[in-house]
This record gives structure tokens, sequence and C-alpha cells, in this order.
DNA sequence: TCTTAAACGAGACGGTACGTCTAGTCTTCTA
DNA sequence: TAGAAGACTAGACGTACCGTCTCGTTTAAGA
């Protein structure tokens, strides 16, 4: 029943740095967002931050955390096609807004060094999709309506692989159609 | 028919310089791999670096590039099933490879935030690939053996994208059969 | 009534470097009192040094005033002669000690580069010792002890220049008579 | 009786090196007259000066010898103050002159920390001047125009002193009449 | 109301790496 | 063989952030 003595944490603070954070990533990436600038920008002591995030990745990752909405609910009632272009849509439509690219960039360049950062983005981020759209898969294979002997890891690979590749290496945009387009390609495959 | 004045450009620095880097990006990624630690390790001047390299990706890519083996031919008189598959494992079996896995994940992420490194990237790396093997999927359609509205890019991205989805989030291993089953379900499809 | 906001400067670094400082000029001279030797020797970053002094004359120059003691008073109650000999005496015995020597010599020499150095060396070191045996000299002209034609700033130079032109070219030492000969020369001139 | 096989020492690399030191010297001190601005001033080799001059310093030393008139005779057929006012007038005319002060400066301060070029100043330039005053003097002393018991070292640092203190101090210029006040007030003496 | 203790801002600190500069040396071709 | 060109190693330069630290100053819960 005891609550903790002393000054509270500071929620102005923590929101100030989240919003210092993502708004120089988005500006300028992770060259921009050193801790002196978040300090500076957040009005708040570099030793703060440090208090509450143990490295500039984390601040990174939390900042696009929190700037960035839900979007995972599945529909009822439709069919597997229109469901599966929902979900990739939905993640497809997320990543063309430019700034939600900037730090989805950003963040994954980080996970390639922070350990941490790649497990809490695999936990957080990826595998609750994973699961959700792998879910919709796994049910159409027991009502018949797709093979079997499915690989279903590798048809996540196909439908969520081509939008971080084409977010990461740039070479074709993320256009309104891509989803549609991964998703039947997919169910029906390229042969005649 | 004029040769060049003064002293020459030292290829013993050149290749030094790349092998320490690589080394370096290896072991313990861009953080390890700084100018003064690449200069040490190469036994050559931090000017000479700068001389040659504009920025720490560039050494990196070059690095990259140096280490990388060739690995892109197209054999001819073979199905289009087991040419797709040759092409896209050829590029699997090199990020299977930690070392090479390793400095890919650390150009990619640079290239997040280098324009110039991300374009040699585009121009060097992924676009040769990917015109190799969408020239054999424009062949098939021709033929008639796949059908004529294919969107070819949005192939590339089924068979390429998750190699590199899986070697930067690292959420499934780039197993030995993963292209047999990517080509396999793109070309026939996940419908019964 | 305010007091000043974070951590207070650090006197330990600030005499750390004055020292290390002092050592490295006496020992090695200007070429061996680099910043990056002085921020070694002192245990200081180099960061800190260069917040406090903008130029390795600066710490040099802190150094020598540091390291010097005061020596300047003007004793009542004796002869003419017997004060302008202490006077003149107590700067040449302060020049003869060889580590002072060095850090005056390397002074003077950052002075010929730095105006800022060449200020500071002539408010606080010159012009207090040139004005207070100048004033000397004026209380005996006025008082009929010496000529009133003199041109005591001329006067000055051939007690005070013949010590820093031998510092400086070292062509004679800078014994323990030659604050009285000066003197005695100066006030009797050479004629029979 | 064999004469140097090979190319012969260029001339004109020799007098482009001095000039262009020279040049750099006086327009922005020895900071300025690096190595590198030299050789390129001059249209030289770096190693071209290298192989003739074993500093930057002997190099500082050679131009202003070049640069810097003789200006050393001693005119027979005069007053013993006549002669030391023109000898002293002659120094301080070629110090007067901004380029060469500058010269000087710069050659002095070197000197400190390279006993080379402080031998070599010594030699070259202090000790014929000074000889030259002091057998002056010394005639005058055996012919009873002058004390016998003058300390002549004494008295040329007297006459030269004030000289070099002036323009290495700046404290004030060296005016035209400087050389005879210095002269009649070290004759005469200060008392009445 | 008063104490107490954690959180805060400010900012100085010891470090590390940056990218630049100059010193000297070395290597090649040309005169 | 001297010289010009220019690449090389070595190492100091001054700057920018890092992550830590020491201050004096809030701020709310508990006494």
């Amino acid at each position: 029943m005891s609550s903790p003595r002393g000054r509270p944490r500071s929620e102005r603070a923590r929101l100030a740095v989240l919003d210092a954070a993502a708004d120089l990533l988005i500006e300028g990436g992770m060259a921009a967002a050193t801790m002196e600038a978040i300090a500076a920008r957040a009005g708040v002591s570099k030793a703060t931050i440090y208090k509450w995030w143990p490295s500039r990745g984390h601040v990174a990752l939390d900042s696009f955390f929190t700037r960035t909405k839900p979007t995972m609910a599945v529909e009822a009632g439709a069919t597997l096609e229109d469901t599966l272009i929902a979900q990739v849509g939905a993640l497809a439509g997320l990543l063309r807004d430019p700034a939600t690219a900037s730090l989805m960039r950003e963040t994954v360049a980080v996970a390639q060094t922070d350990p941490d950062i790649r497990s809490a983005l695999d936990t957080r981020w990826l595998r609750p999709r994973r699961a959700a759209v792998e879910g919709v898969l796994r049910d159409a294979a027991e009502r018949g309506e797709i093979r079997a002997d499915v690989d279903f890891a590798a048809a996540m690979d196909q439908l969520f692989g081509p939008l971080y590749y084409r977010l990461l290496f740039r070479h074709e945009p993320l256009d309104e159609r891509l989803a549609e387009t991964l998703v039947r390609q997919m169910l029906a495959g390229l042969s005649p």
C-alpha cells in the first residue's frame, strides 16, 4: 500500500523527450538525434534521459511506438483475400507516411547494432503482426480454402518482406495497389 | 601515352584498409569500425583513408563488395523453377554466411543515413540481381509459361524481399530450403 | 545572491593543467607542450582545457604567472642606486632560475605570434615593473639626484632590455653582478 | 678536378624558396610560412626544400639574411659618440622597417626552440655587430676617452638590448632619435 | 505545516572519435 | 643526378557527443 516517496516522475519530461526524439529522427535521422540535441530540444537534462532510457536506440524505439497508431484489428466476416489485403495494406499505409517511414528505417538500422532494440522490435512489433495474419491463413487452411502444405512462415515473409524491402532499399515506391498485388499474386500463383 | 606524375597510389594500403574494415565490421559492427581503428589495424594513416574514401560508409560498402564473390550467373537450359531457385538460392547462400550477413546488415543500416551509399547499393548490388531474374521471368511470360499480367516488380520483391527481411529482423533463419519454398509457393500459389 | 547552476568548476583540473603545462614547457619547450600532452599529463580532458583557455599560448602564459612569485616590492629608505639594483636584481634573479627562464623564453616567443598573449604580457608583466622603477627615477629627478632631462622610457630600456637580451640570445650569462653593473654604469656614465 | 655529375643544383629554386619564405613570414608570421605553403608559392617540391635546409627555421633564417642588407661598416674619423650613434642607429633603422622587424621577430622566436638557429643567429648576426662596436669602445678606453674599468659586455647590452626589447615587446616604438638618446645617456650617465 | 527524498535543470568532467592539417619521407617519372 | 609531383606515415589540431558526476532546486507524500 506504500506509495513512492519523493517527487514523482515527470510525465511532462517523458513526453517532451519522446517528442523531441521523434522530431529529430524524422528531420535528420539518427545522426541528428544526439542525446545532446534531444535534451536541448525537450528542455530536459541529459541525466534525466539516461535515468529512464538506457540508450539512444531505446529512446528512438519508444518514439516510434508512441508515434505509431495501433492498426492491427482483424475484421470478421470477410473473404480471405480481403482480410489479407486489409492487413498488408494497413502496414503499407503506415509505411507510406514519410515520418513513420523515417522512424521505421532508423529503428531497423539501430536494431542491427543493438540486440535489445532488435528483440523489442521483434516482440512488440513484428511477431504480433505476423501471428495475426498467420492465424487467418491457418484458419483458411483448416477450412480447405488454401492448400494444407503451405509454409506459413515463408508466406508471411512473402507478404511482409516486400514492404520492408521497399522501405529500406527504396527501389520502388510503396504504392496504394501493392498490398492487393502481393496478396493476389501469392494466392493465385504466377502459373497460368 | 602520358603516365601519371608522382608516386603512384599504394595498392597495399588500399587492400589493407578494405581488409581491416571488413574484419572490424564483422567482429563488432559499425560501432567498432571507427576510422581510427581501421587506420590502426591496416597500418595506414587516417589521412590516406580520407583521401580515397569520403566516409566510413563508403569504406564499409567497398569492403562488402570486395569480400563478396560475384555469384550472379544465369545458366541456360533449365526449367523456369530451377533457374529461379538457383538465383534466389545463390543470394540466400551468400547471406547465410555469418561474415557476409554481418557486412550486408551494416551496409543496409548505413544506407539509411547516407544517400550515396544507398544509391551505390542500389546500382551495383540490387538492380543487377533483380534485372537478371526479371529477365528470366519475362522470357517465361513470353513463352506462355506464366501469366502475362504478372507484376514483375512485385514478383521480384516476393522472391528477394523475404531474404532481406529475415536477414535484418532475424525472426527466422535463412535455411537451405527457403529459396525452393519461396519459388514454388510463388509460382503455384497457395490456392488448392 | 544567486549561486551558479550546475556542477562547479573543478579547481583540481585547473591546477593540474597549469602544472602539467609548466612542466612540459620547462622540459621540452613549446614544441613539447602540445594540448594533447598537457591533457594527458594533467589527467584532464582536452575539451576541459579548451573550455577555459582559448589557446596553447594562454595556458603557457597562465602557467608562467602561476609559477612566478610576485617579487615587485619597492623598499623605502634606501639610496637611489640601491633601490634600482634591488629592482633590476630581482628580475635578473628570477630569470636566472632555469625553469623560469624557460617559461619566459617560450612566453616571449609565443607573444610574437599571438597578439592576445603579447598584450597580456605587456599589461600584467612588463608595464607594472617599468612603472615601479620609473616612479623611483622620477622621484629622484624631482629631488635633483639625477638630471631633469632624462628620457625615462629609454632609461627603463637600458635597465631591463639587457636582461631580456641576454635571456633570449644567451650570448652572456645573467650573472649575479649584472644588475649592479647596469645600474652603476647608467647612473655614472662611461665618461671619465 | 672532377666536376659534379648529374644535373646541377637549381639556383632558381633556391632563390624562389627564400623569396617565398620571406614573403610568407612577413605576411603572416611563422604560422603562415608552412613548408607546404613555401613549396607551393615557390613552385618547388617540398623534397627539394628538405634537401637543402634541415628545417623551417633554417629557411626562415636564410630568408632573413638574404633580405637584410649588410649595414655594418664602421666609418673612420668621427667622434666616439657619432660612431656609436651611427652603429646603433643603423640597426634601429633596419628594425624600424616592418618587413625586417617581422622577420627578425620570427627568427628570435624560432631561436628559442632550435639551438641550431640560435647559434647561427649568434655567430652570423649578433657577435659581429657587438664586436665591431666593442672594438670602437675599447679603442676609446685606450685613448682615455672613457673610463678604463667599463664592463664592455654590459655596455653592449645597454646599447643593443633596448632595441631588441622594443622590437619584441613593442611597448615603445623604435623611433628615429632612440639611438642618439641611448648613446648620450650611456656616455654621460644620468647623474647631474 | 514541516520534513524528507526522489527527480529535475544545469552544466562541468574524463573520454573517444571525428575530419583536417602539417611535417617529413618515399617513390615514380622527367629534364 | 636534381627536381616536380604527389602519395605516404605520424601525430596534433580543435570540435562534438558520449555517459557520468555534482550541484542547487522543485515537488509531493508522509510525519
